[in-house]
DNA sequence: GTTCTTGCAAATGTTTTGCAGCCCG
DNA sequence: CGGGCTGCAAAACATTTGCAAGAAC
């Protein structure tokens, strides 16, 4: 049988992710939770990342060739992400209404993780873009 | 003033993605194009997709630590993705029904292209971790 | 005490980039 | 012809992993 431990890194980890705003990397995360443990290695941080993604406690936003963001889940709250193309900013939509579980999904799926996301270019990288 | 040149490299990773109903990364789209044109290097095979990704001709699917895939996008017919975090596999969904541009997007934000993927485990992987 | 976790560092794998020469338009 | 494109090979990065020592329970 698994164990989980609720070790002083995982503590961190979460504490750091619930008391950000935004939607941070692995790097951020790990420079953040050396100010309480100053030896914690970038490996535990990916580690324990994916540990709460496995539970389902923090979602990720991914892109190609970009470190992955990662979303501490508001529970009950779904909410969804704008990415822009441009300076990789990432902004929450607040959806109350849940988009159905569409037919179609294959045969015994079992879906753990609805992700909409509307990617594109913002303002000031759309202003950057006619300039440039 | 840029210009897109229509090269046969091009041709041929358009060409690729059209004629493969799967979602292919990089590598394997390099492998297929090379049996027409030998010396293409992968490093082409990625500016390119990039290019048409620009260009929304194509979208891609992306995932932590794992080659992006990319779809070629069929004008018109919303469709979506299932992810399977276990093998990696991705299934399309049709979905005529398109999602609402939702209100609350940031002032002056271009969506270029809207994500629905539902991530979970298919029906073998789910089977697998249970043995496992 | 047992077993899961960590730190470290090296390895892996993907994607990007510099540059000289080539080709499209 | 000129400027974008290409091939090549070498980075640049993000992420994973093996292993011995440490920490939870």
């Amino acid at each position: 049988m698994t164990m989980v431990r609720n070790t002083r890194q995982r503590q961190a980890v979460v504490l750091a992710l619930r008391e950000t705003p935004t939607h941070p990397d692995a790097a951020w995360i790990h420079t953040q939770v050396r100010r309480a443990l100053p030896n914690i290695s970038l490996g535990t941080v990916y580690r324990t990342l994916d540990a709460l993604v496995r539970d389902g406690v923090v979602m990720t936003i991914e892109r190609a060739g970009q470190a992955t963001r990662y979303d501490y889940k508001h529970a009950g709250l779904g909410h969804h992400h704008v990415v822009c193309r441009g300076c990789g900013a990432i902004y929450d939509i607040d959806a109350e209404d849940v988009q159905m579980p569409a037919t179609g999904l294959p045969e015994g799926f079992q879906v753990q993780d609805v992700r909409l996301e509307y990617h594109g270019v913002c303002e000031d990288c759309a202003a950057g873009e006619k300039r440039g």
